[in-house]
DNA sequence: CGCAGTGGAGAACGTACGTTCTCCACTGTA
DNA sequence: TACAGTGGAGAACGTACGTTCTCCACTGCG
């Protein structure tokens, strides 16, 4: 095995874990066990559990929003699409919420590598949000939308949420001067 | 001290310690020397670290809704005014989000008191809308902003998310058949 | 004064975990 | 075969923490 599929496997077997359980509740020897990957190595590739911790981040980033932007854009670019999306999402089986409001959530104080990956995915999905829509006041309240429902979706167990807030945003996008 | 104090004194430490830190981050011994009560004492009242955290949360529910119904009241009842009271909780200098979602990310599967705690209170604040806006659909869809708005405005520590959600309300009340 | 009982301070216990270290099997090379 | 180097398994180390236990000072009562 040599390194780049050692790092694939860590950062799979870390994204399972810690969006399962939390990143706090699960050890380095749980990611060892199921990666595969020894510990000496697991260390090699990443330092600290900081350093996993914000590599699944970064990685979880990259895939949910590729996910998303690719759904999105199979049904026209149409905003209201997103949450389509989300309800599809919410209704996944190991949905727990936004990784990243999980993340935030744990740590009174992040490392800052974890911290700066939080802000990245919000700064990202809230652009994505105002290219796909164009105006910017518009953008952020649905961009709000999203957060809530998926909020309330997790804690609830409920995707309806996404069509709540999908009504909200068929409003506000014919309310669009 | 009688055991009344001592459980004020524990709930209050509690609260300022959990929601500043995250409740895995917070140790027994930190809210012992918090509050002043010993241990033994602790232990006696709050037989586990479970009972505790369920505890500070009902507490948190009854201020945190409180004082939302207050000033809400105080402004007439008009729903708006759940916005303002929002900016102006963002704004508090020791926020960090809502405490039932961010303990709601602390753990995979919450301790049975813990998660009956952020399920109750979820409820409660929706029904609490629903009751001041009249139509269930519209008062869902501003719950969900509400959310929305907390969550951003904690990660991005910008009260503003406020007045994004404020927008965003303004345009569904108007729309209101 | 003598004493049973209460409560506090903090030691102790068991466990979990992040991180490092030890030991050994195995590989490729001469 | 001899050997240097790599990597894995898992022990070991230090710390933190939830919970319990020990010891002692103090109180109220006879």
């Amino acid at each position: 095995m040599d390194t780049v599929e050692a790092t694939e496997r860590l950062l799979e077997a870390a994204e399972n874990l810690f969006y399962a359980k939390g990143v706090q509740s699960v050890g380095m020897d749980a990611v060892r066990a199921r990666s595969g990957v020894s510990l000496k190595r697991l260390y090699r590739v990443f330092p600290s559990k900081d350093d996993l911790v914000a590599a699944y981040l970064g990685k979880r980033d990259e895939r949910w929003r590729r996910s998303l932007r690719e759904f999105v854009a199979a049904h026209g670019d149409e905003p209201l699409a997103v949450f389509d999306w989300l309800h599809e999402w919410f209704g996944e089986p190991d949905f727990r919420g936004c990784a990243f409001v999980n993340s935030f959530g744990e740590f009174g104080t992040p490392a800052p590598g974890v911290s700066a990956a939080i802000q990245h995915h919000k700064d990202e999905v809230r652009a994505y949000v105002r290219r796909l829509v164009g105006e910017t006041d518009l953008a952020d309240q649905l961009f709000a939308l999203m957060e809530g429902a998926t909020v309330l979706a997790a804690i609830k167990s409920d995707p309806g949420e996404a069509l709540v807030a999908r009504r909200a945003a068929e409003t506000l996008l014919a309310a669009r001067r």
